[in-house]
DNA sequence: GGTATTTGACCAGG
DNA sequence: CCTGGTCAAATACC
């Protein structure tokens, strides 16, 4: 069956994540009986085995709920499978975004918000933006924001169709982090030209998932881990999968700087990407 | 005064 | 009938 053997992969995904972990905590525990060995190193190393854990359990989670989905589905086998067209699914993607005390999750482009609705079931409302040049550009660009229930700090940002306006954001993707009056100074300035340094204190991130490929998705988390235990400044390789959504995307050599926090994402973040995978299947 | 946000009403799909 | 998405009048902000 598909989906014993689907399971079977997703445990080999899990076992290799806290394999990971496991070879981590043998070279801490090396290091530790060396009392040459720096602390920064160590410092490293646990915190690469916290991700791995965080990636297992995350995987963990998410194959139980596709798996209840599953469950649910053969036992109404008589009826009438859902259709799962959700309108515009065909361009739905998500992104989680985090956020820190004073920033903003502005992603570079021009937003109007037209609405905002009480979620059945969630805390938050979710938060409904246009883009500003619908109108005048005829751009259908649209985005849903939800802040997560558990880490207000995590938001899900859902994007429905891809800009076709012509107008350039005026901040890229370091400066969506920035406060409001920041970004309106170094748009004013000249947005390309931002310092390096702002970039490397940039302490925010967001994760993009591609909704083909839940594989995909669970590659990144892998990269994230691998990433962490072999870097000290923990850093990773941004393959955005989102063509035209963000202003930098097309730059994919960019390396931005992994939070820990970033671990702390948990399901309810992907409660609408949990949706999507289970339309798809 | 122009533009953006808020919020209750309305609508469509299931 | 319930829920999520959109509209549009009222309101806030600059």
């Amino acid at each position: 069956m598909v989906m014993k053997e689907e399971m079977l992969m997703e445990e080999k995904l899990v076992i290799s994540e806290l394999e990971q972990g496991k070879e981590l905590a043998n070279r801490l525990f090396n290091n530790l009986k060396n009392p040459s060995s720096s602390n920064e190193s160590n410092k490293s190393l646990i915190s690469g085995i916290l991700h791995s854990y965080e990636n297992a359990i995350f995987m963990l989670n998410l194959d139980k709920k596709t798996l209840d989905r599953n469950h649910e589905r053969t036992d109404q086998s008589n009826k009438k499978r859902r259709l799962s067209k959700k309108k515009k699914t065909d361009k739905i993607k998500i992104c989680v975004a985090t956020e820190q005390e004073g920033t903003s999750l502005d992603d570079g482009y021009c937003w109007r918000k037209y609405g905002q609705k009480d979620i059945h079931g969630s805390k938050n409302p979710r938060g409904y933006y246009r883009c500003t040049h619908r109108f005048t550009q005829n751009c259908l660009a649209v985005k849903q924001v939800q802040k997560s229930d558990t880490n207000p700090l995590c938001y899900e940002v859902k994007y429905l169709e891809s800009h076709t306006c012509n107008i350039t954001p005026l901040t890229n993707k370091y400066s969506a982090f920035m406060s409001k009056e920041e970004r309106n100074k170094g748009a004013k300035v000249d947005a390309t030209k931002q310092p390096k340094d702002t970039i490397k204190h940039m302490e925010a991130e967001e994760m993009m998932l591609s909704l083909e490929d839940l594989d995909t998705k669970k590659a990144i988390f892998r990269t994230f881990s691998f990433s962490n235990s072999e870097t000290e400044n923990i850093l990773f390789e941004w393959n955005d999968p989102i063509e035209n959504l963000s202003p930098t995307t097309s730059d994919s050599g960019i390396t931005y700087e992994l939070l820990s926090e970033f671990v702390s994402v948990d399901d309810s973040c992907f409660s609408s990407l949990e949706n999507i995978i289970d339309l798809k299947s």
